[in-house]
This record gives structure tokens, sequence and C-alpha cells, in this order.
DNA sequence: ATAATATCCGACCGCACGGTATGTTGCAAG
DNA sequence: CTTGCAACATACCGTGCGGTCGGATATTAT
């Protein structure tokens, strides 16, 4: 790799730590020189403005951090469990300083969606894509589930309720209140089974 | 009403209706004025600062405003019902352009409660005040219940769910995946009952 | 070796923000 | 009538922000 090619994406790397700290439009552009250890002129070199940037660190790092976090729950033999599987796992390897910060797409969401249309389209693509893959997960093994279940619904129900989960989470300042909602969530996944 | 006591209603509304649709950050003080037709000089007598402003906000009109709402769909004589009515009626009023706005209380905790402890707390305190509503009501009716539920647990997953719901809602643009969640929460609702 | 281009530097700009200080008006008590 | 304070108005300030621009340096092509 090319020392641009690392300067670009250590610029990658520390933006999207900081807004996922602090959002996007809370994040400072000095603060990210400063932690880089590069000037203005070099950023603007590798990205046209603030917003590019937010766009690149989405497609660059959310992205395939998100898709790299769901894939492998829902392709195991046994989706169903997967799912549970994975989503007690993020409680457990949740500290507690970070359960204050959510999941990045999610706070994009919160935050960007009803402001800037690149943000909303790029979200909503994300969301839809892991729908897909839970409708994907459930149809690989419908003959397990009951069969009245509308499997896009119950994808986005589960989504849904992760990120309320995160939300509820961040005020409450401990994870007690996420575990039990991610626990329920979890008989509710559970009972899909026949 | 005194006429000063008519601006800082006035100021509370606008500022409650500006916070709720760009966040407290966001929301600038000069449109505030410009709205209220008033000055900055009339603003800074009926509130020390913007933070203490927001908190009024919080207090005095999305505070009694929430309860306003949940209350009575949990006082009926079959809160199960009540509630999946009261969702139910949420997604029938929202208009498709309120529905990118999504909840006051929900939005606040997204973006300030990592942020000012201030908010936080109102905001936990409002979140467990509404838990109890709901506990309270679940109690009400226990022998109507399945007996393994934990009301708590369960309240909170309902929150988190509308919660996520309104999130998902905002990046869709329209409500029909909003309605999707609300349907399949009422499920869940209705199956807390023998 | 030299020209050309990519990469990066850092001083500077305009702007909008929250907040302050001082001045003005009007009402109400004495 | 006047004194005083609540209720505003207005001009101004410091700050941090995103963004620009001319120049310096390193890398590559010829």
């Amino acid at each position: 790799m090319s020392v641009a090619e690392q300067t670009r994406q250590n610029i990658l790397n520390v933006a999207a730590d900081e807004i996922h700290h602090h959002g996007f439009k809370a994040t400072s552009l000095s603060v990210i020189l400063n932690r880089c250890g590069i000037s203005k002129g070099a950023l603007y070199h590798h990205f046209t403005n603030k917003l590019e940037l937010g766009y690149a660190v989405f497609e660059e790092v959310y992205q395939p951090m998100f898709l790299q976090a769901w894939q492998p729950a829902l392709s195991t033999d046994d989706p169903i469990e997967g799912l549970c599987e994975f989503l007690t796992s993020i409680t457990e390897k949740m500290a507690c300083n970070e359960s204050v910060c959510g999941c990045p797409l999610n706070n994009l969401c919160e935050e960007m969606a009803n402001v800037d249309e690149g943000f909303r389209l790029r979200i909503l693509a994300m969301q839809e894509q892991l729908n897909q893959l839970i409708v994907d997960a459930f149809e690989r093994v419908r003959d397990d589930l009951r069969n009245n279940i509308k499997f896009s619904q119950a994808g986005y129900f589960i989504a849904a309720t992760l990120n309320g989960a995160n939300s509820l989470g961040k005020s409450s300042r401990n994870k007690v209140v996420f575990t039990q909602i991610i626990d329920e969530l979890c008989c509710y996944i559970r009972a899909l089974k026949k």
C-alpha cells in the first residue's frame, strides 16, 4: 500500500471513530487532522469536502464492518440460533463505556437520514441489505419455522428492536436494560420456530 | 396569563418544535427569535442559556405531551388492547412528512444522552416512568397474562421496538416499514395474554 | 537530470453560532 | 409624579467551524 493510500486509510479510520463517538456534524475536521498528524491540505487532497468524507467512511468502513458482523451469524445451519447467539454476544462484548456510543449505522440514521439525502439513501440501502440477509436465512430454513410468518416484517422488527435497545442503553448508561431487551428479543426469535 | 408568561410559553413551544425538527444542537436561537418575533434579550431574560431552555422544553412540553399520550392507552380496562390500538393509531395519525421527525424523546436520547448529563437523567427518568406505567398496567391484569412474563423487561422491549421503528422509518421515508414493525409488535403484545 | 505531477503544508477567509453588555420601554407601587 | 424593576431591544464579541489557496516537497516519468 502506497504511503498516500495509507494516509487515506488513516483518515477514514480516524474519521469513522470520531463520527461513531460524536456524530457526523459534531465531528471536527481539526480533531481528525490532529489525531492523524496531517494538515488540512492533506485531507482536502483525498476528499473534496466533509460530506464526501462521511460518505466514504460509511461505504468503506461502516458498511463492510456491518456485513462482516451479521453475515456469519446468518450463514450458519441454524440461523435462528445463530442470530440469538450473535445478539447475545453483542451484550457480552460490549464494555460499559462502549454502550453509550451505539451502533454507527443507527446513529447516522438518527442524525442524518432526515437531513441529507446522500446519507439517507446509503443507510436505506444498508438496512434493506441486512433485511435481505435475514429474509434469505429464514427462507433457507422455512420448514422449521411457523408458516404464518412474514419474513421481511420479522426482519425489520428484529433490526428495529436492536436499534431501540441501543437507544435505551444510552440513557441508562449500563447494559442491564440493553441485555434485558436482547433477551426478550431472543425469546421472540426462537418463538419463530415451530 | 400575563404577557410575559405568554412570551415564555411561546418560546417554549417554538423551541420544542425546532428541537423536534432539527435536534437540540442544530436548533438555532436566531431562528427561534425570528419565529417568535422577539429579541435575544427577551429570550435570555426568561432562560439563562440554551441548555436551560432545552431542559425547560423537555420538562414543560415533551414530558407532559408524552404522558398524556401513553396514559389513556394504559388506563383502559384492557391495557393490552389499549396499547395495540394506541400504537396502531400512531401509524394512522402520522403524516408522511412527520414520520421523518421521529419521537422527540427518542431523538433527544440519541443526540444528547451521551453528551449532557442533565438531558440524560431527564430522559432516563422519563423512560423509567413510562416503563412503570406499563408494568402497573400489566400487574393490574396479570391474571389474564401468561405467568412467565417479566413485566419490566417486556415494557422496555416495547419501548425499544417503538423507538427502533421510528428510526427505520426515518431512512425509508414512508411509513410502510414503520407500520409493519408496529404490526409485529402488536402480535408480540397480544401474545402476552394467556 | 529535469520536468511534471502527486502529495501535503499552513495561513487565511467568511460565517453562524451562543452569549454579553448596555440601553430602552412600560407598568405598578408608594 | 417619580421611582424602580420587570420585560424586552440591539449592537457587539469571541470562537470554532468548513473550506480555499498559494506554495513546498516528494515521487514518478521522460
